[in-house]
DNA sequence: AATGAATGAGCATTCATTCAT
DNA sequence: TATGAATGAATGCTCATTCAT
């Protein structure tokens, strides 16, 4: 229903990028139901009339941080098929796996986000979900002309699963045998565009 | 610093069994934050005063739950640990990745319930995490009885978070690609232990 | 939806009482929206929390406010029906003028809340009229046995109105003609009743 | 203290007329106190800004409003006044009691602006009233030659009262005995002109 | 003059926990 | 020991009004 007001003075743009990065910050140390509009606002160095001002109400604003990430990791998707024809297997392997990697911090509290606000869990975190992977086979297709489209879909669920679980072998901090697992877990994920 | 108060009669074992799965049951609908004291009592129909009884803050009956969790997921690799000589690399493979199926909607409701309080994400998480890699790696030690502890220790982490990985490829509802790509992941995984 | 919780200890009755009461005087003196909770609270000695116990939101209050006036102007007109028999015309109009006089103030109350809560407006009030309108048409059924069942609906209106007029000529402070007007007005019902 | 702004220029003529329609809609379905400036301004298409430009508050938009009803209200007595010496006593009652019904939507927003806005009740609303009710005087002194001051006031009262309570028989949607029990209140009121 | 972003006191409501009964 | 009414700090959100642009 409601959604993010834009805005539209040189003022207002650079308060809600405050804004946004307080919300990403609180969010993410406090989680969804924990954090409180007031210390956003605050850490903002806004009072809470601007914040909703911006934003009308506490899922509007965790909405927009989702979409903040949605759109980073779709961009980086989209760098990687500008230019799949010029990569091999281990290559585009390790192009995939790093996406989520860079973003693995705004991936975690964006999900954390989605999770946090659903009853019916997963409903939401699901169109996110599917639009990765969507995009993932369309470059695993068009890297490979070959590739059923099913086959791409297959594999685009086994990647992306992959992808996100580099991302929690990495960012768990120091435990033994942390560097060789995430090497075993790449080597996989090489091997399993090569051997296609 | 609190604890549960072990029940002692009849009675209370019953009621605690009660109080537990009402909590289960609204932490998992709701969320930590959301869930209240009130109608985690007034679902298990008791009053709100004896469930503090037992559980003298919602925190500990959180953690109660976790416990339970842990138990019955330590039970069932102790199974495991206790036939593994007797167990092929791809029969290895298929006990180890059913257990955490098994136990799926526990398991995510009991890393909902980790993840919700603690504000630095993960830190509790870890004890657990810690506790299961090491029954795996026990296990892969005592099946292969030439395999060196570092190597049983990387080995443990990615099979661990290959079960995890599969856990969330079954529980994710209908979508394309399902079944190949859960095939895909069972075959790497025995092949993973196969080719060792 | 939601309703007032009845209190059931000796203490608890008290406590509605006065927050029943501290209800009344603050809307009475502010209105619905400009009363607030914690006003109310504090008027009736009680924190808040208390309120919120037995009334679950302000619109219950507000509720059982009218619903208080209905039950007394209810019985007062039960009182008249019990002894219509032996009233004549000038009598019965005298008893039916001085209902609502007697409860002026709980009236105006009544209705501004009943006003001040509903987009279309009259809606809700109208069930109150409604059911007043026809405990008058039975007194005059039981008062004048030939009455057929549209005319006492009608005369119902036409009295139940005269005798929210009388109130308003009554409650206006002092203006000039104003005995006068009252006496005027009251000699019109007892004819309407006289000359039946 | 503050009065509305005069528009001097043809463009600020027409957004006061929008504006005044804007507040009579909104604040007659929501309200004084629960209706908002925004909506208001929103609802007549121009900036907040611009409604405080030409009503410095909200109490003097409503004040705004409720003079426009009265100057209505007024310039229909004066004319019945212009034409009082022709008319009989049928006709002056239903003259009259058709003014008020003739303005029945903008009354009752009036009323209820007047109403809401002061803690002790009736204070404002009296000012409007007494010189109504004035005019009503008027026009039955020119009418019957022999009426005294006194009497004249009097009647006023009765009358105005006659003709609020009509507007309210006729505005009440759809109830039993609707038409009769109007038709018995024009009745009485020509006859109360009739056998003076 | 026209605009709409900014402000912050104030409001309704919630809920973990306590403790009188 | 068992119960559930009592408590009040804390939270999400509103909106009249101002004033920089």
């Amino acid at each position: 229903m409601a959604v993010a007001k834009e805005p539209k003075r040189q003022r207002g743009i650079a308060r809600v990028a405050r804004l946004l990065d307080a919300g990403a910050s609180v969010f993410a140390e406090q989680g969804y139901k924990a954090a409180t509009m007031t210390e956003i606002a605050a850490r903002a160095g806004a009072p809470i009339g601007s914040l909703y001002q911006f934003f009308p109400n506490k899922d509007v604003l965790a909405d927009a941080l989702v979409a903040r990430y949605a759109e980073h990791v779709e961009a980086a998707l989209d760098r990687i098929k500008a230019q799949v024809v010029d990569l091999d297997g281990s290559q585009l392997a390790d192009r995939l796996l790093d996406v989520l990697i860079a973003h693995a911090a705004e991936r975690s509290l964006a999900l954390s986000l989605l999770d946090a606000r659903w009853e019916q869990p997963g409903v939401r975190p699901g169109v996110l979900r599917e639009s990765l992977r969507r995009r993932i086979a369309e470059i695993l297709r068009l890297w490979h002309g070959k590739l059923l489209e099913e086959e791409a879909q297959a594999m685009s669920v086994v990647l992306f699963q992959a992808m996100k679980s580099l991302v929690q072998l990495h960012e768990e901090k120091r435990y033994p045998g942390k560097a060789e697992a995430i090497a075993h877990w790449r080597g996989w994920v090489r091997r399993y565009l090569t051997e296609i």
